[in-house]
DNA sequence: GCGACAG
DNA sequence: ATCTTGTCGC
């Protein structure tokens, strides 16, 4: 990943009233924050209709129509986008990191919080300890500790990038929190929050 | 048949 | 993802 200035994140958060009800209304948060000073450089956030419901291996069909309209409003194009899901850390090798990212054509990392499928031993306690996701007989994912003592991110290609790579830029980016800064970001803007607070 | 199951 | 109180540790 040579030449990074710009590296960003994508969330979504549902924004209904009745929790029940369906279709649900998506609210898509695009955040570009420049490397390394890790500045807010813009932010773009959109709301829509969703009709697919959430089933576990399709959440890109659920998340990437109104990702996408977030992403293609941005005015920077972002070097390296974090996406809050897994990549080919998937049943199908096909995660919704990998959909957007080849998609939008730019390169994606993808950060699960949990694991979806694969198996992996616990990463040592401290800071940036990491294991292997694997399923089958291939190496799928990075189990990483990003802090010490917290639940590990499972971190996985996405599109344009290689699984080393992918895993050294999601710990680079995770500056004492559990999670890397702009997915941190992108996660409070799409819940209705600022980028600050 | 039973358990697992990103967000 | 969302709901949801108090509680534990730095």
């Amino acid at each position: 990943m040579p030449d990074v200035r710009y590296v960003a994140a994508a969330d979504v958060a549902f924004v209904d009233r009745p929790q029940r009800a369906r279709p649900r209304v998506a609210r898509a948060a695009v955040v570009v924050l420049s490397y390394p000073s890790l500045d807010v450089i813009e932010q773009q956030v959109v709301e829509a209709v969703t009709e697919f419901p959430y089933v576990p291996g399709l959440l890109s069909f659920r998340e990437v129509p109104v990702l996408s309209l977030a992403f293609e409003k941005l005015e920077h194009r972002p070097d390296l986008l974090f996406v809050d899901g897994h990549g080919r850390a998937h049943p199908r090798r096909f995660g919704i990191a990998c959909h957007l990212g080849l998609s939008l054509d730019v390169p994606t990392i993808g950060v699960g919080k949990s694991r979806l499928c694969g198996e992996h031993s616990e990463p040592a306690p401290e800071k940036g300890a990491t294991t292997t996701l694997v399923h089958g007989d291939e190496v799928i994912g990075h189990v990483v500790r990003s802090r010490e003592g917290v639940k590990p991110l499972y971190v996985s290609v996405g599109h344009r990038i290689g699984l080393t790579e992918a895993s050294e830029w999601a710990l680079r980016l995770c500056q004492g929190f559990r999670l890397p800064e702009p997915i941190r970001i992108a996660d409070r803007i799409s819940k209705g929050g600022s980028a600050s607070q």
